[in-house]
DNA sequence: GCACTTAACGTAAACGTTTACAATATTATT
DNA sequence: AATAATATTGTAAACGTTTACGTTAAGTGC
């Protein structure tokens, strides 16, 4: 059996109160002695605390859950380092629970069983707020936090970059280069990608561009909605395209180089994101680079009240994929 | 309050223990009507279990940790993701910490933090195996396994690739194409670096290559250590590089494109990883391909008892950076 | 030496479940 | 109708901690 604070209890002859105190360091409720025969029997049987139990008694954990929802992109491990980094920094430990990619059944079931283990916050990433599942969360008094989706409705947390504005720096970056006509492609029909949606068609229409509706090819955010896009764009006339994710936008680069032509000859490419496969792809590729570290450390903070940052900025960062025309 | 299973019972006139049966589905030892009142009742009181009082009293969690060394590479999110994909399958959860990178204090604490919490299995992903942590692993009855590491030592679980394989594999493939000066680049100096050292050496060995000490180029398998032996390579008159990692192989290919010559024609390179980089960089990089997926699913069997595979094959994917000289 | 404060420790209840065992109610068997 | 078998429920202990409260021992001031 392992041994638990009873034992060391038996063989200091000390109460098992005392034990606890000693090794929970109620510091002033034991004196130095004590604390060092306690510590010293410890030691020798092998103790090592049963956090179950605390965690019971206390009624409270020092875990926070992150409900990922798996997108065919790869910004997640991103946000996933900012957030074990700064837990870590406070003291909480992070369990990760996957919800497939858009599954209502699999998302409701990871925060039933986030709540279950009473956690002290849950983070939902990349996760579509369900009424059902909203009206669970607050009803369980448990923090939470959707991340990496930006919600209007400031009564409930979310920390993300701003879609809109991404898409905008990006489309307006394109404009600033000569192109007229510009797509945006692999975005989806939920909050980030009509956003983004937003973002693209506001800086078309400041620049008084007529935007055409084939301009905009919806998608998953993938590797292949981008290279699936490719030869539409071309049969369409586009130059420049904003692309949901770096994935997307390698899908494009690899399409357009099969074409024998390649970027930004074939096309000029402003990728949303920013990760190392825009340095790695070649022509590098131009990006709003978020910055999802940040957002990872942010979403803690916001999560344990200490932070009111709801927008994480992005910057266009210039590469080789956006030529002059 | 959060109501408990004593709010059901006070409610329907049951004892707790009945309430307990029924919750816990303990087939035959309730009736229907029993059981439409109490969970008719515990709908309406909005209950939930407590997962940390059931498992204090059951002695056991359904919960394994994941310990992982960040490494600077990108490999770990597909073993995440099988290991994620096999435990959800068996009803089991998942519990990541991260422990930095060779950080032998975090790797220490991370594994101490586990065991408190009772786990029921511990994966250690890209961990080298230190002998004090090895001794409390042991002693602590809980199984473990070390995952992404080769272990000699049939007593002590692993699950990886064959990274003897891999190397011999790739070293061979350039061997094959006309090449006879063959570099090692980005290797660590720990297991899995050894293996391939000793792989790469044994493919020269065996076709009569006299291979020489600054062919092989340690580092830390990351996008720089690739970038920053390009040019040490041209120098030694290198004309295939076997490179520890996709990012290395990433790495050595920007370097390439720089000095205007590009792959395969500045340098020949096989890497050893296949993930979705090698068909993102432009030319796309042959590799020794892993199968990330299943040596996390593998892991998960080999913690529960129900697998005995400790190397998951490699197998080599051409692709289009190794050029016939 | 006495009352008073404080330091150090012990007693026991509590956290929310599960489960062995005992008790009772129901059904089947003759 | 009596008995046996079985289905259903209740009682109470256990899991390993924390902590409010009470007790004792040791100082402190006069």
């Amino acid at each position: 059996m392992k041994p638990t604070i009873k034992d060391i209890a038996a063989k200091t002859g000390f109460s098992i109160a005392t034990v606890s105190r000693v090794l929970a360091k109620k510091q002033g409720t034991y004196s130095d002695k004590t604390q060092e025969r306690i510590l010293q029997a410890a030691k020798e049987l092998g103790y090592r605390k049963n956090t179950l139990a605390m965690e019971l008694v206390k009624k409270k954990t020092d875990v926070i859950a992150v409900i990922v929802n798996v997108t065919p992109t790869n910004f997640s491990s991103g946000i996933i380092d900012g957030i074990q980094q700064r837990a870590t920094e406070i003291g909480l430990q992070v369990i990760i629970l996957y919800a497939g990619n858009r599954n209502t059944e699999l998302q409701h079931q990871a925060i039933v069983t986030a709540l279950e283990r009473t956690v002290s916050g849950i983070l939902l990433m990349a996760i579509e707020p369900d009424k059902a599942d909203l009206q669970l969360l607050t009803e369980s008094k448990t923090p939470f936090c959707f991340v990496s989706i930006n919600l209007a409705d400031e009564r409930v947390k979310s920390v993300s970059s701003d879609n809109y504005q991404a898409a905008y720096l990006a489309t307006k970056y394109l404009i600033s280069h000569g192109h007229r006509t510009i797509g945006l492609a692999g975005i989806d029909h939920y909050h980030t990608g009509s956003q983004r949606l937003a973002g693209y068609q506001a800086a078309l229409k400041d620049y008084s561009i007529h935007g055409q509706a084939e301009w905009v090819q919806p998608g998953d955010y993938s590797y292949q909605a981008g290279y699936n896009v490719f030869n539409a764009y071309q049969e369409l006339g586009i130059t420049g395209v904003v692309a949901a994710s770096d994935m997307t936008a390698a899908g494009l680069q690899k399409a357009a180089q099969e074409s024998n032509v390649g970027l930004p000859r074939a096309l000029s490419v402003v990728s949303i994101d920013g990760t190392l496969i825009c340095d790695i792809a070649t022509p590098a590729l131009t990006s709003v680079t978020q910055n999802f570290v940040q957002i990872g450390i942010e979403s803690v903070n916001c999560l344990v009240g200490k932070s009111a940052t709801r927008l994480v900025p992005v910057a266009l960062v210039e590469r080789e994929s956006v030529a002059t025309i």
